[in-house]
DNA sequence: CCCATAGGTATCATTGATGATACTACCTTA
DNA sequence: TAAGGTAGTATCATCAATGATACCTATGGG
């Protein structure tokens, strides 16, 4: 383990805050595979999600900077979302943990 | 991307589901710095998290098989936990997140 | 005889995250 | 004239996570 990473106040929470909620990884994944997305296409992906919901996470990832978000003063509106570059850094860590993941539910099959 | 990440049924909420909570990283960090621990020396170390709290997140862990948990039948109890071998496959997912987060931390001052 | 110790359980209260549902504005098309 | 589409907001209800507090066990030490 990294020496200098002091438990206490460690900065894993940052980016466990960045990406817990039901809902954000697979919006960030849908962002991250199809490139830019109006919202009722992403609500369309995600039919589960409420309006409320997908409203509520998406502008939680802008204010963090992961994801823009660009609105065109058109009828009917458009909104436009989309990773920002800085929010490409966490594509690594999903990838990594999908893999995890992966192994994971695969362990928990054997072990059940 | 993983071209074969399918966001609709992707693992990244099992590797979250694990390791998300107030207190699993931080109990995750410790048994990786220092090895074997017992109950007490963790309570110790974070000091405000509520024996509740405690045993229900190492349980959780062990459940996963990502701690385990040792048993000295002696009075006063004694109990121990360590990290499994399966369990130190996070630990390059919890670095990622800890140098991302220091960089998120950062941003984020910058943009306060 | 009584208390401290280690590692818990049991019970209740509180809070934040999520969900269901209804409502809005504005323009275009039928 | 009415309906439909887009991107929301507002309000209320519900549930899971967390917290506070008290209690339990057995034994060795004073």
């Amino acid at each position: 383990m990294n020496e200098h990473i002091k438990p206490d106040q460690c900065q894993i929470q940052e980016a466990l805050g960045t990406l817990v909620g039901k809902w954000k990884p697979i919006i960030l994944l849908y962002l991250m595979k199809e490139g830019t997305q109006r919202f009722s296409e992403l609500k369309r992906e995600i039919p589960e999600i409420t309006q409320k919901m997908l409203t509520k996470q998406l502008r939680e990832l802008e204010a963090e900077g992961i994801v823009a978000r660009e609105v065109y003063p058109e009828v009917p509106p458009k909104v436009e979302y989309s990773i920002t570059e800085y929010g490409r850094d966490l594509q690594p860590i999903l990838e990594a943990m999908h893999e995890w993941g992966e192994k994971h539910a695969q362990y928990k099959k054997e072990n059940a």
